[in-house]
DNA sequence: TCTAATTCTTGCACGACGTGCAAATTTGCT
DNA sequence: AGCAAATTTGCACGTCGTGCAAGAATTAGA
């Protein structure tokens, strides 16, 4: 009850967490497909159908820390300086989310993994990330007024880091990640107004 | 004997577009998730059981024509004269694809408003769209040796295209839907070596 | 503290889905 | 014609997502 988390709240993120670890943990085990829900949930503690409470489904679980950490990244762009130019601000806040979660996180990377083996996970991805386009989009408009450049900017900018993602994980550590995506956020220009 | 195509070839392409349309006429008519693959699969003369020797799911046979739509642009796009630069290509090969299948092709146009009610079509489509990338990094690779850059201007290609696509439907047909995307894409620059 | 209201969990049941398998049908070729 | 290969179909099975109602936990108010 000290900060803003109701005991409820803090009960429901608990098994959230607990719910999309155990998604990770099983699926790095035996395969995405050699999981049943019901595995997830019995790992967790819970009943197969208070995982559907929380998910929609395995690959939600499984991509649950992927979209918490875009989000941080919208998070970053509105805080960076106002006036700060719209790519400026998206390469910076990117920077910024690897300094703030350090590259070798350990979930991240198991997610990363299980991304290349299983096409269906790279999917609901995608889907995702053109969800969290709005969101970046609203962000963007304050630092660049023509709306539909700002659309332009969110959709190349996932897309960019998506792939720089990509390659880092063929590649297999040659080069750090971060050093990767930023090169590649540098050859991309989108024309403003 | 006859042409090119066996009679057992054509045939399984009769059947494979006859699913692919009854499964847009009826999610048109009772949206995506009124309709069951039974439902498509009698509209078409099958079984169930044969819908699914050639579709995944539902979402897969609305969507089949968008796949073929990219087939035909990557094919498009290889057979641009050589030595033209790659990003230059890529935009000639889009104006062609809207002239050789023009706009107001009715079927595209009910995926396009199905897309826009369903996400979870959005989130296949751009599942498949990452599948193709491969294939359009493969034939930009000879315009642009360094695979690196390939890959990110396919993906940001394909981007700035969906972008174009998302725009115009909102806009409800104040501009070309052609214009619009080679003004998108005139926006866009990714640097070469 | 006790109680009532709110919120979350669980089990059940149901329709739908994807797939392996084997039988039946269709097509290709001689 | 007849045989081989490919395709369709029905059946069965495990899994999935969800509405619903009952039960358990948490909150808020007296």
């Amino acid at each position: 009850m000290e900060t803003l988390t109701t005991l409820r709240e803090h009960k429901k993120a608990v098994t959230r967490r607990s719910l999309a670890r155990a998604a990770l943990r099983l699926a790095m085990e035996h395969g995405l497909d050699g999981v049943t829900v019901e595995d997830i949930a019995d790992e967790a503690g819970v009943s197969r159908r208070t995982f559907s409470n929380y998910f929609a489904g395995k690959e939600d679980a499984v991509l649950d820390g992927d979209r918490s950490r875009i989000q941080a990244l919208v998070a970053l762009v509105s805080a960076r300086p106002a006036g700060e130019e719209a790519w400026t601000a998206l390469r910076a806040a990117t920077a910024e989310l690897y300094r703030t979660w350090p590259v070798p996180d350990v979930e991240w990377m198991a997610q990363l993994r299980l991304l290349r083996r299983h096409p269906s996970l790279l999917a609901r991805q995608a889907g995702d990330q053109v969800a969290l386009e709005r969101d970046l989009t609203a962000v963007l408009v304050l630092r660049e007024p023509d709306e539909e450049v700002a659309r332009l900017m969110a959709a190349t900018f996932l897309a960019t880091v998506r792939t720089g993602i990509a390659l880092w994980l063929e590649g297999a550590g040659e080069q750090q990640l971060p050093v990767l995506v930023d090169r590649l956020l540098g050859r991309v220009r989108v024309q403003g107004t």
